[in-house]
DNA sequence: CTGAAAGCGCTAACAA
DNA sequence: TTGTTAGCGCTTTCAG
């Protein structure tokens, strides 16, 4: 092949032999000056920059990805919609990763692919990355039959717990969706609803599954009547559908919704139905999304903390990156923010004075 | 550093040459079966693969990347927003992106990042990727002072003329919104407003410019009367504002908003004004944003093809990835989706004053 | 403080 | 159909 080493020719992109001859030094010294090692002297690591910027010098990245065995780059597997909360979380992960000093690949799992989690992962792993954030995994399918994914970097998992995998270190982040559900579901009892309906997101998300149990374990804590749950998939249609349901159920004073849209689409069939928000249904939903205080009735909802919560889990992954041998950093569980706005209000007089069964 | 190349110890990962060992071939052998390459028989190929099934081997990225120059990686560079707009667009790049085989590496310029897009640029050029697509640029700060951004690679720029950069080749894709603009501007005319009234978004996005655009010469070439110009900032709480102002004038019959948040946060705050919406003033919003169909009144909106738009101009980015020397491919233009719901009627008989109905 | 030499694991010609 | 020989541009090791 011969291309000549260290060509002077300008064709190609100059690499670290152009840059150490026209200063003056060996590749070595160049290697040094950009890695920011000690013992450059001043001079020589000024000529070193100054005959790179003349070149137009950039350090190749598969190159010392081979030479070093790191990649610094990080990959996260996604859902792969737009539902604000899994894209405010990739926005937020992307921030945190970038500003470490890594590279974010990105690779998402669409429901029903077929490859699924281990696809995804393994795609990561073809790339060399040196760690790998799941957001928000859902149960698959035909869900692990291969038994654990061997995965050889750091993993960060959020919002569910890890699915089994081996890994030099499993991390999570961004649990608490149990108590921020049990907030929305006491809020409710507090204005005094007799017992609160959960309009729950599909059962295969385990954000979907955290909300529920925490909607529920709060009815049953307070020896409340736990009504029969109604399941959506997140959308506001679906919450729609629901909605109609729920109308025709008198019963029915007080609903915590799993997201905010399917709390929208609910409201919307509450109302057409004739079932005013919240004089005679109250609706509690779920994210806060930036929508939620302009409906109408403006939303009361759970406002999740999505920067905080990658920002955090990041922090404990980079750190297990580059610490391999150190124990992991704790992790710390997010605040519970419920936004009080108009959608909620004691039940109407009616309903009140019955007692729940 | 001596590892011992291709060593039959377990602790690293196994690499080609280990692969060929074990099945008795040359390690071009084993690079051969892997790329598919053609002249490799039969037998040859299944007892590499069984090889390399046995020890897990795995090509390495980073040294195919070094060896031919290519990263298989495609880079994209978003504003980091989460919202439905870019997130949904960045959604569909992926899908097409990992479709076609390359990896993808993502970089947000965050409003008011100092870097700005030069700064994305230059992280995904350090990263080494084949091609970049540029999601949405809006104008910056200093802009562009430091003359045309050099880019060795092609670049793909949607929604959005390309900025000023030399590159082997600049596409763009998602045009058409002035015509999508356009259409909501004549569905409101059509029904008999005199003129409309637009609630635009923040002008330095060419987004919101192209809108605006539409929505001007629209009337003007129907010998409209232009009325002032409100700009948000997409967000529910800007058109929130926005209506409040707008409310206080009897003039306004018509309002179409840049977008589906903003449209939602005017409907609100006419409402509150005691304006109804359609009756009083009819509203058209942009997206078509998930619950758009759900809010009171349901919004009449345009459909934006995210997902087409992705398809078809990584589609073209790809081709001049892989053809440095051939034409680029033509682009074609997103269809134009009015969905009319009910947030859009006639306007009231008497245009002076009243309210109500 | 600086440099020489030896790879990292793969692909690219060129033989055989 | 298969193998040989060079690098790709950097980091690592070990000497000065």
């Amino acid at each position: 092949m011969k291309r000549g080493t260290g060509r002077s020719g300008s064709s190609a992109a100059p690499n670290g032999v152009d840059v150490a001859r026209l200063a003056g030094v060996s590749q070595k010294t160049v290697s040094r000056v950009f890695n920011e090692e000690p013992y450059v002297s001043a001079e020589v690591r000024r000529r070193v920059l100054e005959a790179a910027e003349q070149l137009g010098y950039r350090r190749n990245n598969a190159a010392r990805a081979l030479a070093s065995g790191r990649t610094r780059s990080i990959g996260v597997i996604t859902l792969g919609t737009a539902l604000y909360g899994p894209a405010s979380l990739l926005m937020g992960v992307e921030r945190v990763v970038r500003d470490t000093g890594y590279a974010l690949r990105v690779v998402n799992t669409m429901e029903g692919d077929p490859a699924g989690l281990a696809g995804a992962v393994d795609s990561l792993l073809d790339q060399g990355v040196d760690g790998i954030v799941i957001s928000e995994p859902i149960d698959e399918p035909g869900g692990g039959e291969a038994g654990p994914l061997r995965v050889d970097v750091p993993v960060l998992v959020i919002g569910a717990p890890p699915p089994p995998l081996s890994s030099p270190a499993v991390l999570s982040a961004g649990g608490g969706a149990d108590l921020m559900a049990r907030a929305a579901t006491e809020h409710l009892l507090g204005l005094g609803h007799v017992t609160v309906h959960h309009l729950a997101g599909p059962q295969r998300w385990f954000a979907a599954r955290d909300r529920l149990e925490g909607w529920r374990t709060t009815l049953v804590s307070r020896g409340r009547n736990v009504p029969p749950v109604v399941e959506g998939d997140w959308s506001a249609a679906s919450g729609y559908a629901a909605g109609r349901a729920l109308a025709q159920d008198p019963e029915v004073t007080a609903v915590f919704a799993a997201n905010d849209d399917m709390a929208i689409g609910l409201v919307r069939a509450l109302t057409e139905a004739g079932r005013h928000v919240p004089g005679d249904v109250s609706v509690v939903g779920f994210d806060d999304i930036p929508v939620a205080a302009y409906v109408t009735p403006p939303l009361t909802t759970v406002r999740q903390p999505f920067d905080a919560v990658a920002h955090e889990g990041l922090k404990r992954l980079v750190h297990a990156i580059e610490n391999p041998d150190a124990d992991p950093l704790p992790a710390s569980a997010p605040p519970v923010d419920l936004v009080v706005r108009a959608s909620t209000a004691p039940p109407p007089p009616a309903v009140t004075g019955r007692s729940g069964r």
